[in-house]
RNA sequence: GCGAAAGUGGCGGAAUCGGCAGACGCGCUGGACUUAGGAUCCAGUCCCGCAAGGGGUGGGGGUUCAACUCCCCCCUUUCGCACCA
């Protein structure tokens, strides 16, 4: 078989590998250790393609340049197996969702293993094995059994002193208080800490799908899958206290190799924000506001508010003094308190419409504000004012506390609402000068266009605006101020902010409000706590037992599954049909729900755990998948952890990586891994695109009806030419490019590397079926280069010749600089930039009459990671018994890499004009010389003088010249 | 609206530190071999120009002997977030 044929090659080589076992790790050895992962699949119906491989390709051919570098590679490959398509499918059909699982985890390991990935096939595994469920059940557990004190003191493992940590439930001190109201209370208690905890709240519940969507699932108040309309309704809920790791979320993405806009949006994800809590008495000014406000500077700031006050949260404390009125979020418990008699209907139809509006409805009728007032009033305790307390959607009952202080004057919000209801707006931050000439210029605009009549004031103002008019008119201009600015009309008797700049105005009234008891310092995250359950079938169930009343009703208290008793596997069933109720399709297997224990009778937990659950420590158990009496072994964990190398796409930049992050730091905090974080460095690859085919009517005409010739694509029926647009694949668009298919036609080396060479692995860049060919061209060559094609059997290119005196100074200059840019291409992940230099080495070596064999050897070693079956065969022509994948690296030796001459090019005034050709070394004053000489150059310069000068030694020389005046 | 990234030939892209813009590949043009070419090989291919030469990295300005690269303003595209007090 004289000709490249990459089906038989490949075939055979993925054959020898497998049966050679020559990709598994051992889990110890005096070679450095390398841990390299890629986000596994979910394993859909539809298989992998084109776009799927890219991040394997790039992983697996970084850990075949560094096994033959000397590492010891970790690198498996499994399978996020839960989820709903496959339940939605065993919904329409009845096909169990293990059945479907099945058989995709079949498919996509025969695509995998197609493509000639160095996997370590021994760790292969799937979330919805038996064995994996049960660990991801001991982790709930573990969950379960930690609360966080954010008090604790520890040392990390980098010697810094951290403050709170997670820590196991039996040591959460329980106050005397609580001790005296028996077991009971002390249960209720320690439920009310644990990471893991149960509660009531408002869910997104889509009736069609009949399951509770996360917020992420829902678009635009629609259903993710399936675009069906989600209501919210209160449920029970199993929830995780990622909130409580917040900060050390933020800190620790410090030390990671992450690109920095992943680390970006994490932390705004977290989104904390510092500020002051502040209480306002519920009331109107007078005896009774008195004495609370003498009672609060006595006690000082209490952990609750008390039935009169209402807790705000704001980032700026300093604009106390312009606080005009209050507003709470609809659902805010102290609503009812603060409604006056004659509002009671008003208030009550606004808040059903808050809970009814969809979120769609909320985000298209932003920047209108709505809302009612309540009747009520509270007090500001900076001036002690009397202000209106409202009810508006703008307010919302999951951030801070629920309820704001509004400043209309220096918040864009409260202004536009203010507005809508005609509410007082007061000036206390005197704006910068340039925000006043930024208003001014619109306000000599607004000259221009109208002018309106706005009654007791000259609008727009005649003289311009500044520090003198600013707080007649605050009213009225466009916008807040928000920004620093310096304090003004705020004092009272006990503190003053006029004059003072913003922070130290925040500061200074941060003191007063303390001494006062109404407010302290505190810090907000927009993280909420993770909704972990679903109301689904196919995903890990709860390991949670409801005991059960003499009446068969659970009574509230819980217990956790022995770990003896793990897993918890699901019940067989054989309808999967929502039940139209919010309880999910477990409450349907009746005796697998009913426990009995120690003689009394438990109910399981019907809810089951999110997809991401599964996906939230493969990592690990990946360092010691067959473990049966434990998760891993710690040994194995402190050998491999933490992964150096994560590859995957971007769309988990958020969430996959921002839960692996908190259970990985529980994980820590519980002695279970030796790692403050689990992923070291990160990687997206760019997302692969394809074409769009469409005809002259816009309609979208898919791959198989496409006759692809003469370098266009045309109608298979009606022959026309069809435009093609670069897009995202997606199977609506019909532009999905299965990986089968290239491997089908040009072999799995050529695949792989052509995902290689479109562009940085970064970059989202368009699939081409001709740049494919350009790619098997270039195999091609590779092999004519060494073998001979006009002979039947597989011997060498008779212009490889094999001598033991050294190759020519040029073919080895060729062979160390490709292996010197190669080398660090590699280790760069610039695979692209890899794969032209080997390209112009055998561009170089194939015109070459005579190859010396000692030159085709290294290029097979350096081909072999990226092209490895082609380059297995090619090792053997070249007479080697052993397999490539473990031969040494070569070494690019800087003798051939500097040169001993270089041409240089000479610019006058920054344009080449000449090229001089010098010795490597030679000195500014030879290479100014030289420059002078040089013909060109000499008649460029006739006529001009020469100013200055600038030689760069190997680089380039600048002539700085003018023309002579005569 | 806020935040981030990116704009280079007909196309994908290269230029590691401010030092020869367009490596490598696709496509295209011409030629060789050939019964044939959608195989292979050779030559050419940023734009204008016969040439000398001139212009050129989204647009405008700036710093510098020298700018794809640094700074300022603007435009476009993509991604993320979405009333977070």
């Amino acid at each position: 078989m004289p000709a490249y044929d990459p089906h038989a090659i490949e075939a055979k080589w993925q054959e020898y590998w497998e049966r050679n076992r020559t990709f598994c790790a051992e889990d110890a050895g005096s070679k450095p250790k390398l841990y390299v992962l890629d986000m596994f699949p979910y394993p859909s119906g539809e298989g992998l393609h084109v776009g799927h491989p890219e991040g394997y390709s790039a992983t697996d051919i970084y850990c075949r340049f560094k096994r033959m570098k000397g590492y010891n590679v970790l690198h498996p490959m499994g399978y996020d197996a839960f989820g709903l398509p496959a339940e939605q499918y065993a919904i329409g059909t009845g096909t169990h969702p293990r059945v479907t699982t099945e058989k995709n985890i079949s498919n996509i390991r025969r695509q995998i293993k197609r493509l000639g990935f160095s996997y370590d096939w021994d760790r292969e595994l799937a979330t919805t094995d038996p064995e994996y469920v049960r660990w991801t059940q001991w982790i709930f557990l573990l969950l379960f059994e930690t609360w966080y004190d954010p008090e604790y003191e520890w040392m990390d493992p980098g010697g810094k002193k951290r403050t709170g940590k997670g820590r196991p439930i039996r040591e959460l001190p329980i106050p005397a208080a609580v001790y005296a109201g028996g077991e009971e209370a002390v249960c209720r208690y320690r439920d009310s800490f644990r990471l893991a905890y149960q509660a009531e709240s408002p869910v997104n519940w889509c009736a069609a799908l009949g399951t509770v969507l996360a917020d992420e699932e829902v678009i635009n108040g629609r259903s993710e899958r399936g675009d069906h309309p989600v209501e919210r309704i209160p449920l029970r809920q199993w929830m995780l206290r990622i909130t409580a790791y917040a900060d050390r979320l933020i800190e620790d993405l410090e030390s990671l190799q992450w690109p920095e806009p992943i680390k970006e949006m994490q932390k705004n994800w977290v989104g904390r924000s510092r500020g002051a809590e502040v209480d306002f008495y519920i009331g109107i000014p007078g005896a009774g506001y008195v004495k609370w406000a003498a009672e609060r500077k006595k006690a000082g700031f209490p952990g609750e508010p008390g039935p009169d006050a209402i807790r705000i949260y704001t980032t700026r404390p300093d604009t106390l003094f312009g606080a005009t009125y209050m507003v709470l979020a609809p659902e805010h418990p102290l609503v009812d308190v603060l409604t006056a008699g004659n509002r009671r209907n008003e208030v009550e139809e606004y808040r059903k419409y808050a809970s009814t509006v969809s979120e769609e409805d909320r985000i298209a009728g932003r920047g209108e504000k709505t809302g009612v007032f309540t009747g009520g009033h509270a007090v500001n305790p900076a001036n002690g004012e009397k202000i209106p307390v409202w009810i508006a959607d703008y307010v919302l009952i999951s951030y801070g506390t629920g309820a704001i202080m509004a400043v209309p004057g220096h918040d864009q919000r409260d202004l536009e609402f203010a507005r809508t209801f005609r509410l007082p707006v007061r000036a206390v931050v005197m704006p910068t000068d340039e925000w006043f000439r930024r208003m001014q210029s619109y306000l000599d605009r607004l000259h221009d266009i109208l002018t309106v009549e706005v009654p007791d004031k000259e609008w727009p103002p005649r003289d311009p605006i500044g520090p003198g008019n600013y707080k007649d008119y605050v009213d009225l201009l466009p916008e807040a101020f928000t920004e620093d600015g310096e304090g003004t009309q705020s004092a009272n008797s006990a503190v003053s902010l006029n004059g003072l700049p913003t922070p130290q105005a925040k500061e200074k009234i941060a003191g007063w409000l303390a001494e006062a008891g109404i407010g302290r310092p505190a810090v907000k995250y927009k993280l909420r706590d993770w909704l972990f359950s679903r109301q689904r079938y196919w995903g890990e169930p709860i390991p949670i037992l409801h005991a059960l009343n003499a009446d068969g009703e659970p009574d509230g208290t819980i217990q956790a599954v022995g770990e003896d008793e793990l897993p918890v596997l699901l019940p067989e069933m054989d309808d999967f049909k929502p039940t139209g109720r919010p309880g999910g399709p477990l409450e349907k297997a009746t005796e697998w729900i009913r426990v009995r224990k120690s003689g009394r009778e438990f109910a399981r937990e019907t809810n089951t755990m999110p997809q991401w659950a599964g996906s939230c420590w493969y990592y690990l158990r990946f360092c010691d998948p067959r473990n049966r009496d434990r998760a891993w072994d710690s040994e194995k964990e402190k050998y491999w952890m933490p992964v150096d190398l994560y590859v995957g796409g971007a769309e988990h930049a958020v969430l996959h990586l921002l839960y692996s992050r908190f259970w990985h730091k529980v994980l820590y905090d519980r002695g279970h891994v030796s790692t403050l974080e689990p992923f070291q460095k990160l990687v997206n690859q760019g997302m692969i695109l394809s074409t769009t085919y469409r005809n002259s009517r816009d309609r979208i005409v898919p791959y198989s009806k496409i006759d692809f010739r003469d370098g266009g694509a045309f109608h298979q029926e009606t022959g026309e030419e069809l435009a093609g647009v670069i897009e995202k694949m997606s199977k609506s668009r019909g532009n999905v490019i299965p990986v089968d298919a290239p491997v089908g036609q040009y072999g799995a080396d050529t695949t792989r590397l052509y995902e290689m060479f479109i562009g940085p692995l970064e970059s989202t860049k368009p699939w081409s079926m001709q740049g494919v060919e350009g790619i098997h061209r270039f195999l091609n060559r590779s092999w004519r280069m060494i073998v001979d094609e006009s002979s039947d059997r597989l011997r060498l290119n008779p212009a490889v010749f094999e001598s033991d005196a050294p190759a020519a100074e040029e073919h080895l200059r060729v062979l160390h600089r490709t292996i010197d840019s190669v080398s660090g291409d590699l280790e760069n992940l610039s695979f692209n930039t890899a794969i032209s230099r080997l390209m112009e080495f055998v561009n170089y070596f194939t015109a070459q009459e005579a190859r010396p064999l000692s030159c085709m050897e290294p290029f097979v070693l350096m081909l072999s990671p990226l092209a490895p079956h082609i380059s297995e065969e090619l090792w053997r022509v070249l007479g080697h018994e052993e397999a490539i994948a473990y031969a040494p690296w070569p070494d690019p030796d800087p003798r051939y890499i500097q040169e001993s001459a270089l041409q240089i090019p000479v610019q006058i005034n920054g344009r080449v004009r000449g090229r001089i050709t010098v010795p490597a070394d030679a000195d500014e004053k030879t290479l100014e010389r030289a420059a002078l000489q040089d013909p060109k150059v000499k008649k460029h310069l006739e006529g001009h003088s020469i100013r200055k000068t600038i030689v760069i030694p190997k680089k380039m020389i600048n002539i700085v010249a003018a023309p002579e005046k005569n």
